[in-house]
DNA sequence: TGGATATATCGATACATTTCGATATGTCAA
DNA sequence: TTGACATATCGAAATGTATCGATATATCCA
């Protein structure tokens, strides 16, 4: 993997929010909407869609369109390409 | 691992300067000096400096004084640790 | 169609991080 | 002891990120 992606990344997960998201799609079985993120995340709409954004644009999330939802997963493959960069650092 | 510490770790981890600092220290069999340090990022001194304070106070890496030098080793656990917490985020 | 709902974008402000020169601290060696 | 070296800290400037209100866009439903 890239340095630059594993920056892109390691910024991403560098967020209590944005890794409360994370936890929350495992919660939901990774299936979590939107919508459902203004209930455990108290801020205004527009800084969830950021923080959204930063995890999309990281790659650590797939959005999918759904009407007017917006529904999330995981995308484990880049997480485990993560993972497994991080292992390289070891001895 | 808390959630604090995790945001810790990510932050420490999403700048290329300090990857590269860890990648360095993988390539020297975890034993990196600081002044090393200089010869592969070209920053000053107090940049360094502060990069390596954010690698050890995420607990990423011991430093291990030597007279006047200083030594890094990685932190073989938290960096497990961490790993560990990322896939509890996998379905 | 028109009003309501869901999400994204914009622009501004506040806050955090990076970077550096200057300087302090600690250690070695002559 | 003194001078040179290695690293840390300070303070300031530049840059990046988070947050919000306002507004745009897209979709649904009556």
């Amino acid at each position: 993997m890239e340095v630059r992606k594993v920056e892109r990344i390691s910024k991403a997960l560098g967020d209590p929010s944005r890794i409360a998201i994370l936890q929350q799609l495992r919660e939901k079985e990774n299936c979590l909407y939107c919508h459902e993120i203004q209930d455990f995340i108290d801020l205004a709409q527009p800084s969830i869609s950021h923080h959204v954004k930063q995890l999309a644009d990281a790659d650590l999330i797939y959005t999918l369109k759904e009407g007017r939802n917006v529904k999330y997963k995981l995308n484990q493959t880049v997480l485990d390409e993560y993972v497994a960069f991080l292992n390289t650092l070891k001895v």
